[in-house]
RNA sequence: GGGCCCGUAGUUCAGCGGUUAGAACGAGCCGCUCAUAACGGUUAUGUCGCAGGUUCGAAUCCUGCCGGGCCUACCA
């Protein structure tokens, strides 16, 4: 139905058992960001996010709060989908674990898996502490002096439990996943990430448990109902059920194998390893990259449950506003690598970036316009050297901010933006329009319509970031709904089209007064 | 234990073999007055973690040490 090249992201899907934190904004802030950046430049994108709803702990928690587990896993479902609203997030597809479609997909995928004979029926067994509802590795205990074994981390008394499962062959896959990582070098990022996986398949795989007796909600395993598929090939599934598998005719087919998943850091092993041998044992192909990034620590503290600090991102935007956020969570940290999340970075990113670097930038400009040029797109006449070092900058920020985003360097896309803006500002500084109204006309006219594209390169980029705030800029400048997106980079303002009276886009942010 | 990464101005970081080590934020001084008291110019501070080594030359390569982080399988 088009002929625009697809583009397929994915942020995880997130477990209902959690309420939606910073973390989970972060990973699909950074989707919406790449999944608009391409839509402006010309692909046709599906942005993909939803809920994993299975697994035993649903199973208890619903119980506890006195409701069946489809029930519990609407509810907070629901919270998550909210999220999309609040952060302005632009997905073309939510998926839930719990759809008929997903169903019959991880279905399908098992009897593929069955067929090629990497599914057998064997025993799980492990060293399993009740009070953790967890499973440790040998390693991951110890025994006390009492003689009892515990789990190392939480000091629970672990057992020995078995129960019958079944089995995916990974460690039939060890060479194969080699040789795929070495043919596609850029399948894993960031590089360190990459390195860790390497490193971590070379050491050897073993076969992984794929199905639990020992809970019921989750996805029946065929011809076997007393299984239900275990959490990894249940949750990756989600990516080709909303593609449709495995009916290769279905509208989303195309999408498939998915350009990019973006996860974090924590799940980068189940994407690059489990989910490639899972498709290639299946015949199907696997993506074609995994970007993991990293974790938020809040004031230089660790987020962790028992500290209770965990960042609401619902409060958050209440407190700063949306596309400063946005700006603050893509721009402070380079992506993939880990960042702290403190307030005077924040507000010191809105005041210095927003308010008045960019926000004031726009403002000074349009104010001069709206003065001097009855309100209207200015003239331009002959370009000094001055004028083309601007123009020439702004130009060439398109083919750098693709090749960033190829490389989901988000954080130095926004630097470059910036460096441009900061470069407008000189430049006002330099030309000094308000000097020129009195003396020459003509050329004030020339360095505001200068002004005016540049700012208009650099809004029509930053808009992936802040839709919000460059839609109410780019109002401002004239610029039409129709030529918003990257073919009309290149589409320059005509004069004399009449302009709004300009109004400020990003406030300063003044701390309220602590008591005290 | 094994593997990977990091330690550079007050802060966050760039630089990864070649002249006097850079940027941003913050601080001081000067200028401008179009603008959200915003903007521009300028000044300042660094034994580039420590100790050896390779080299004509090292923040940049090698070794050791100190300090910090991450991975080392079935919690999403």
């Amino acid at each position: 139905m088009s002929d625009k090249r697809p583009f397929y992201v994915t942020t995880p899907i997130y477990y209902v058992n959690d309420v939606p934190h910073v973390g989970h904004a972060y990973t699909s802030l950074a989707c919406d960001a790449i999944a608009r950046f391409k839509r402006l430049d010309g692909y046709d994108v599906h942005f993909l996010t939803g809920t994993d709803e299975h697994g035993q702990k649903i199973e208890k928690s619903s119980a506890a709060a006195g409701m069946g587990p489809q029930a519990y896993a609407d509810k907070v479902s629901e919270t998550f989908r909210s999220l999309v609203g609040t952060m302005g997030f632009s997905p073309d597809g939510f998926i839930r674990t719990t759809e008929a479609r997903h169903r019959a997909a991880c279905q399908a995928l098992w009897e593929k898996l069955k067929a090629a004979g990497d599914i057998y029926e064997g025993k799980y067994a492990g060293w399993y502490a009740v009070r953790d509802e967890a499973f440790y590795a040998e390693s991951e205990t110890e025994k006390g002096p009492d003689g009892a074994r515990r789990a190392t981390a939480s000091g629970a008394e672990v057992e020995w439990v078995e129960e019958p499962s079944y089995f995916f062959r990974l460690s039939a896959w060890g060479e194969r996943l080699l040789a795929y990582y070495e043919a596609n070098p850029r399948f894993i990022a960031p590089e360190s990430r990459r390195n860790e996986v390497l490193s971590f398949v070379r050491s050897g795989l073993q076969d992984l448990s794929v199905s639990r007796t020992s809970f019921k909600w989750g996805v029946p395993v065929p011809g076997d109902p007393k299984h239900v598929m275990y959490v990894w090939l249940d949750a990756l599934t989600n990516y080709i059920t909303e593609c449709g598998y495995p009916d290769t005719t279905h509208r989303l087919a195309r999408f498939w194998p998915a350009d990019l998943h973006v996860v974090g850091k924590d799940i980068i092993r189940f994407h690059t390893v489990y989910w490639p041998a899972f498709l290639m044992a299946a015949g199907v192909a696997p993506p074609r990259r995994v970007y993991a990034h990293g974790w938020w620590t809040n004031e230089g503290q660790k987020i962790s449950k028992s500290l209770g600090n965990a960042i609401d991102p619902v409060a958050l935007v209440g407190e700063y506003g949306l596309d400063q956020v946005r700006y603050f969570l893509l721009r402070e940290v380079p992506f993939g690598a880990d960042g702290d999340f403190n307030r005077r970075a924040l507000i010191g990113r809105i005041n210095s970036d927003l308010a008045n670097a960019y926000g004031n930038l726009c403002q000074r400009t349009l104010s001069i316009v709206a003065k001097n040029c009855n309100g209207r797109v200015p003239a331009r006449g002959p370009a000094t050297e001055a004028d083309e070092a601007l123009l020439g900058r702004a130009r060439s920020l398109l083919a750098t901010l693709r090749d960033e985003f190829e490389e989901q360097a988000l954080h130095r896309a926004l630097i470059g933006l910036w460096e441009t803006i900061a470069d407008a500002n000189r430049y006002v500084d330099a030309q000094a329009p308000w000097a020129l109204a009195k003396t020459d006309p003509a050329r004030r006219d020339t360095v505001l319509w200068v002004l005016m594209d540049a700012i208009r390169r650099v809004t029509l980029l930053v808009q992936p970031f802040m839709p919000g705030s460059t839609a109410r800029i780019l109002d401002q400048l004239g610029v039409p709904a129709d030529k918003r997106d990257f073919a009309a980079f290149d589409v320059e303002l005509p004069a004399g089209r009449e302009l709004p009276t300009p109004s400020g886009v990003f406030p300063r942010h003044i701390e309220p007064k602590p008591a005290g």
